[in-house]
DNA sequence: CATGTGTACTAGTATTCATAGTACACATAT
DNA sequence: ATATGTGTACTATGAATACTAGTACACATG
């Protein structure tokens, strides 16, 4: 029973498509800053994969600082850290082209692309509204 | 003397990054169809990569069907081809999904990220109108 | 014929990804 | 003290990817 959902694609590593899932889930308030983050042991046993293939999906969390370890302990989710302006201007510099330039390349229009962005937008922010609900249902176990 | 700029960046494949610089170059008009595109040989002279290397880059950029080549003769650019609804749609879905997840997580705003995007979307066409002033002062050479 | 083109190989090295297994230190509950 | 669960760090292996080097052949053109 894991707090975020993933659908494992080919053409992108396991540990990607996991560190974008708990990306995913803790932009969109699914996950709250001090919620308990499952141990390397139960993802493994979950998602099926091996242990150190998890450990480093949590690395890589650990090391955005969406989550922090406590070792002996566990792991639960950080607060969102201040971003680097530097990570912000490559994202809307390089990031952002690249989305442009496939999106011309499949001869879609810049309404269909920001339209696309909103929708996602908005997605993301009415879990962040169902997420606050649930948390409410769970304190009452 | 390449129709086209990259510059390379560590985190991504060399092939990667020459794919999507070609795609850029089509894509905002700098390389039209029907233009002559440099051989693999000139390309891996001037990037100093391997030639098989080059090669790999075209080779993807024909499966796109941005390129086509003519054994014995040479590699020129095509017509953009109809982009099937499949593309488009993991694009939407999935890609700009990426982008606004990776949005959040920096605490960018929407309207920052669609700034970025329209912002893009004018540097492309800009260059196209550029690139078609340019061929004319070619022309007289 | 000489030159330039694409293409297909073989072979090698380096890196990344994912796995398997082990073991230790830390923390908590019984 | 013991049992259980935690993170962490290793070694080792194999597969896949990325990139290089070199060679050779067929095709096209001057």
């Amino acid at each position: 029973m894991l707090p975020f959902t993933v659908e494992f694609r080919t053409g992108l590593s396991l540990y990607q498509q996991l560190v974008y899932a708990v990306q995913k889930a803790i932009v969109s308030g699914q996950l709250l800053p001090g919620d308990r983050f499952p141990s390397v042991r139960k993802l493994s046993q979950e998602l099926r994969i091996n242990p150190n293939t998890a450990q480093k999906v949590v690395t890589r969390l650990v090391d955005q600082g969406l989550l922090e370890v406590k070792p002996g302990v566990g792991t639960m989710v950080a607060r969102l850290p201040e971003a680097s302006p530097r990570e912000r201007s490559a994202l809307l510099d390089h990031e952002a082209e690249a989305l442009v330039v496939e999106a011309r390349r499949l001869s879609l229009t810049l309404g269909q692309v920001q339209q696309a962005v909103q929708d996602h937008w908005n997605g993301l922010s009415e879990v962040s509204v169902n997420a606050r609900e649930n948390p409410g249902k769970e304190g009452s176990k």
